[in-house]
DNA sequence: TCGTATCTACTACGCATATAGTAGTCTCAG
DNA sequence: CTGAGACTACTATATGCGTAGTAGATACGA
């Protein structure tokens, strides 16, 4: 079995929408995008009918409606992108794409905060 | 004037690849190619034509050879999309983006040591 | 019950991407 | 001087992505 493609630019946003917000129909899917972009209704279903044949989403029927679940999970997905972007764009050093998140992001001092304790949790961990 | 489209994934390995090692001609640049991929060299040199076109490269005759060179800098491509996948993937938290990383991409105690100082650093810039 | 609004299914299409072949040019060793 | 090898230019093409229209089914309010 070859190794799955990575979900598209449009495929992820519509996989975040879910992970944050749980199973929703197109229409909420759409409203939710987080780019924005003015689209029409059949362009996100169709995405999203598109995403259930590769087994990115799988749906149940309430009535009339769609609802849209996804079947792979956040962590699953975000890693291996990570590691993907991680290796071709970053020379592979972690390190380096956190100069650059921080260097190109507004990043709050919470965050900051936030980032420290992560490492240091990770630290612990090992 | 058009925002210019996200360099594409192949795109980005070329400029990585040329951001490292500095201006190099396309059989260089196939071999370096993060991915390891196999591919022929007219499809890379393909690419990079392309990318000429769009303005991303540059190019030098010496001799027989083209040399090309990045026109566009490092900090402002991966700033954009950096800034684009934070918001569009990560709900617009870097930290949330950080700890993805921290748990699917394997991380060595230096470089973790290296992002608290980058974080240090950071806090002190403002 | 009936019409309107909403939903899904199916189809289409333009553009970008990744891929590579072919032909033509140049360089350099012998 | 000439042939082999390497390089570029040009062309081709399959595939995927983002976009959306249209047709047909369904639900819901009056």
């Amino acid at each position: 079995m070859k190794t799955k493609a990575q979900p598209s630019n449009l495929e992820m946003q519509v996989l975040s929408v879910l992970w944050a917000k749980g199973p929703l129909g197109a229409r909420q899917v759409l409203e939710e995008l987080p780019d924005k972009k003015e689209r029409a209704y059949t362009t996100v279903l169709s995405v999203m009918q598109v995403m259930e044949k590769k087994g990115l989403l799988r749906h149940e029927t309430e009535g009339n409606r769609h609802i849209y679940a996804p079947t792979v999970r956040k962590s699953e997905v975000l890693g291996t992108f990570l590691r993907g972007l991680v290796s071709n764009v970053f020379g592979g050093s972690a390190a380096s794409a956190m100069q650059h998140l921080l260097q190109t992001t507004p990043v709050s001092e919470d965050e900051i905060q936030e980032m420290r304790d992560l490492l240091d949790a990770h630290s612990k961990k090992r």
